[in-house]
DNA sequence: AGGATTGTGTCAGAAAGTGTCATAAAGTGT
DNA sequence: ACACTTTATGACACTTTCTGACACAATCCT
């Protein structure tokens, strides 16, 4: 498998559940149905559980008793939220929802490792030059 | 597991008593309902037990006799509460509520090992670059 | 002791999250 | 092009969680 490759629309339901499309349900559940979603700047960041991990190693020099770090830490964990697959859907918190902006329609983005979650109009701005299909 | 993740916003009772979010209840619960609570700078620290020990264990190679090394070790207890998860709810002793300004509202930062209670007020002058729902 | 304050358990209504299914749409093989 | 399979959508019923409130218990104070 070649990880998460491709962009997709799709559509949230009435709870806001994401629908997971099945080229990504394969590699998302393969491991584990957790996962972690985290609040980018104006997108949302889906890391499986696995390569969630992974991250978070990296910061394990950090020291929770220093101010700084804590801020820093604050950052990564603040914006995180863990999430499962569920019947192939996936909840999105409102809150994140809310601070990316997603509405009923949603474009996913294949990462490789991870996959991003977008609302159609900002990402039309921020990637004008990109064909309209995608 | 990947421990507290996320930034919550719910409400004390009448009583002062937080309604712990049932993602936390997990973890919080799992080895014992004790949890020490913690004054920090202008927020409270919420440590499960264990998590309390294992930080305490890092304080032992200070020296009590130590003048410097005693006021490091005093900032740690003298501002340290015992508390307990009853019925899925905290209460915040009134003192420690009222060192960081806990009212009716409270955010809930997940910092892994530990979470944060913040007075939304103070949260949002310190962490004006954040996403305004989290 | 009596009264005030603080702490605890519980519950009902509202809100949010979850499972399932029918239909529609898209993809596949012959 | 056709029949068939898989996937996506929207809807609904159901469950869980959150909130605010109340009644009661424990503690403190004078």
């Amino acid at each position: 498998m070649n990880g998460f490759l491709g962009t997709y629309t799709v559509s949230l339901d009435d709870k806001g559940r994401l629908n997971v499309p099945a080229k990504f349900k394969g590699p998302l559940e393969q491991d584990s149905p957790q996962l972690v979603i985290c609040v980018t700047d104006g997108f949302l960041t889906v890391f499986p559980q696995r390569e969630w991990a992974a991250n978070e190693e990296k910061l394990s020099h950090l020291n929770a008793f220093d101010t700084e770090d804590r801020t820093r830490l604050r950052k990564f964990y603040a914006r995180a939220t863990e999430c499962e697959i569920k019947s192939g859907k996936i909840l999105i918190p409102a809150t994140q929802r809310e601070a990316v902006g997603l509405k009923k329609e949603v474009k996913i983005v294949g990462m490789s490792k991870t996959f991003e979650l977008w609302d159609p109009g900002r990402w039309e701005k921020e990637h004008p030059g990109e064909p309209a299909v995608l």
